[in-house]
DNA sequence: GTTAAATATTGACTAAGCGTCATTTTATTG
DNA sequence: CAATAAAATGACGCTTAGTCAATATTTAAC
């Protein structure tokens, strides 16, 4: 039936328009102050009709935590999918979640509330599960070229380390990074004038350290970042000003 | 005068009584159902009194983290005070820590809501200026320790690279990892099913990875881990159940 | 085109929690 | 044993999450 074709369309699409004002206004008011009737007053729906989309508050701000967690696993794709050794298709991936990150400033905003599992507890299971699957891709992304990078030879795993085990190392270090570059931490007064220097230093001092070839030293990895940029990310890096 | 010390002894009692209430009601009921009323009855004191202590909700969350704060720098410090090798010291810290977090399951349910800045923001500013405080003061405990090893040269960084930011790296993997560790992150599902172990790999790999002596493959570490259980967390080590 | 049924939308209302402050209780002092 | 100072209280005002009976709109039937 064309019309219920129609009724869906714009139902999805009402979804999407409270998803991204409750975005919209945790970035402009922060979490203590986002609440249901100010995302009903700027949608311009009632608060009965959010409440049909959205069983709570946190429902919402999950399921903007999940639409944000399934675009960066697009990211992550495109870089795992670049041409090129395992290790650098292992840093265009990092570098493509670098951007996602600086393009949706959003993203780790929420990711702090849902990772309280006080606030996931209160979402709907179903999209708990959704949220799951999202990780479970993700992971599987980076450790997928991973195992590239062992099956090619390019990197040997000591007995009893798994794929899953280096990339999360490396999941882990990218999470604690961008968790207090987007909180109110001051790296400044910390020593860390530059922390996308020091992630980039970090991940590759772990890729050395796990003996992944071509070791830092023996490859220009700078050009490969240029390369990665211009090929791989060429709208994303100018949006980001990043030449 | 007598009297007014012994006030100043009872009040500084009390706002322990009402921050460990919190820390325990945290635990048990979670961020969303944790509410002042509840904790006037747990301490058996009244709101009014509650807010002679703390000017909102939040003050006492962000005490509440200050204090396990103060706490994780002490096991660092004694780790960083262990003889050997700098980066066997560096091992201490570690393992230090991770006792700690392990001792103390609210900290880091505590970390994810304060570094949300909007829940920051609404501490006074002395108690904010606290918290960074101690933020600087365990990272240059670290940092220390990395400097120490460069001095006794087991260590030489590339050109630009500073131990402050090599601290970083420390820091945001492990932070990365206790926070998926504290959250709900079904990490078996994601095919790491000994986070601890990871942790233990990673760290080593960066370690390895900046080049630092003893390299893994140099000393066993096993061992240094078994002694520092052995004389620097005896207690500590025994309450958490490793021998 | 009109009307009945189904569906969608609304916002007043209830419940609950934060933070306040006038009142009461307790402690101190002369 | 007052008189005074300090501390503790909890009822109250205000905001906000979530509900639901009433209203409006859309669709379908004739």
């Amino acid at each position: 039936m064309a019309v219920s074709e129609r009724k869906k369309r714009e139902y999805a699409q009402r979804e999407d328009l409270i998803i991204n004002t409750a975005r919209k206004l945790l970035l402009d008011v922060g979490y203590l102050d986002l609440n249901m009737d100010r995302i009903a007053e700027v949608t311009e729906y009632s608060k009965g009709t959010i409440y049909q989309h959205f069983s709570c508050k946190e429902e919402i701000l999950v399921a903007m935590f999940f639409e944000s967690a399934e675009k960066s696993g697009k990211f992550l794709l495109r870089g795992s999918n670049m041409q090129g050794a395992p290790r650098e298709r292992m840093v265009a991936m990092a570098l493509g979640y670098d951007l996602f990150v600086g393009l949706n400033p959003d993203h780790f905003k929420a990711r702090l509330l849902v990772q309280n599992e006080s606030i996931l507890r209160k979402a709907s299971p179903t999209l708990q599960r959704k949220l799951e699957g999202s990780n479970q891709h993700n992971m599987s992304i980076v450790s997928g070229v991973l195992r590239d990078g062992v099956t090619e030879g390019h990197v040997q795993l000591k007995e009893g380390i798994t794929p899953e085990e280096v990339a999360f190392g490396l999941w882990t270090g990218a999470l604690g990074a961008y968790v207090l570059i987007s909180s109110e931490v001051n790296l400044n007064a910390l020593g860390v004038t530059d922390p996308k220097k020091a992630i980039w230093a970090n991940m590759h001092a772990l890729l050395d350290g796990f003996g992944w070839r071509p070791l830092s030293n023996e490859l220009d990895y700078l050009e490969t970042r240029a390369r990665i940029f211009r090929e791989v990310f060429p709208q994303e890096s100018t949006q980001m000003g990043i030449a």
